[in-house]
DNA sequence: TCCCATGGCGAACGACCGTTCAGCCGGGAG
DNA sequence: CTCCCGGCTGAACGGTCGTTCGCCATGGGA
């Protein structure tokens, strides 16, 4: 539901409520249980399908190159272009994870250790190839993951960067943290 | 107060009520009314801190040297110490902004912005002086802030990397994000 | 024309919230 | 010993929360 996607963005979990979704919407509050289970359910959907659809895109990403430097790039360009064309999704995916009862709780973190694997494994190839070169490939991972995330909360369509221009600078940046000559 | 800094770190401001504070102290909730003013009191108190303390370290970083690249490097390092030593207190820092009423939020919003701007000084200077090389010195000084928040989030004492490690990693990484030879 | 399913609605539920207040208790000052 | 006062307390306040329920309007199918 788009209204809550915004709503649960801009005040958080706790700080909406049923009454101001419904509001948004010209209803009142009763009648979202005519279309909802629960406001859990709603918080439960917008979590699980955010990470699956950054997951499957990082996946595809990656599979369109066996060259490991060009997969860094890729995997940090679908990252910022996630996290550029659907902020509200990922800042609701990153601040409310303590309201997500379980099990969708653990669901959520073991999609997110995994991602994070992933980029690890294609760090640690880089490294093992003589490609990459850091004291650590675990931080490294940390480092362009949260990168990432700082995009949400400021970038806005239309500002002075394109996606692309982001995008683009981005991937750079990610080779630079490990001193990689570009693809 | 270090019972909310816990509780509210933990669960969020608005998921942490007076009565969870004053049980995790022993007491009632109306006991706590004889040590302060209200639960935003201390919501304000805590954030206002924070930022007042990161800068105030990061202000004293930048003055031990005149050296461009080794004024990133310690900044970088004094940014990743502060956040390991104090997850607590920059969780909430990052989390319950919009929890916090006027003027308190703009008097916050304003200390990140000269707070970003700082880092932002030290990088176009490096760039100037022909020490550092990056396509855009904004997003190059949004990725390194970013970078550090995220220690907060996994960062334990006692883990696998001490902290003065981990210090010196990130300002590695800060260098190499900008092209720069080791001061 | 009638029927029924759909979906919105007002009212109300019990729970919990931040906060107030009057009273109680223990211990230090006189 | 007496008094007083800082600090903890139960009770209670008005308010908001997520959710339930019975009712009602509507409009498409028979």
């Amino acid at each position: 539901m788009d209204a809550a996607l915004t709503l649960f963005a801009e005040r958080g979990y706790l700080g909406t409520s049923m009454r101001d979704i419904a509001s948004q919407l010209g209803m009142r509050a009763p009648s979202l249980y005519n279309h909802l289970e629960s406001k859990q359910e709603l918080l439960q959907d917008i979590m699980l399908r955010t990470m699956e659809d950054l997951f499957a895109d990082h996946r595809a990403a990656i599979a369109t190159t066996n060259d490991v430097a060009e997969q860094l790039r890729r995997a940090m360009e679908a990252h910022v272009r996630y996290h550029a064309r659907h902020p509200r999704e990922v800042r609701i995916g990153n601040a409310e994870i303590w309201n997500l009862e379980q099990p969708a709780q653990d669901r959520v973190r073991k999609l997110r250790r995994d991602y994070a694997r992933s980029w690890q494994d294609v760090i640690n190839r880089g490294v093992d190839e003589g490609r990459f070169q850091t004291p650590s490939p675990q931080l490294a991972s940390y480092a362009m993951l949260e990168m990432g995330i700082g995009i949400s909360l400021w970038y806005h369509e239309g500002g002075r960067l394109s996606e692309s221009q982001l995008a683009y600078y981005y991937g750079d940046m990610a080779l630079r943290l490990v001193s990689a000559e570009s693809g």
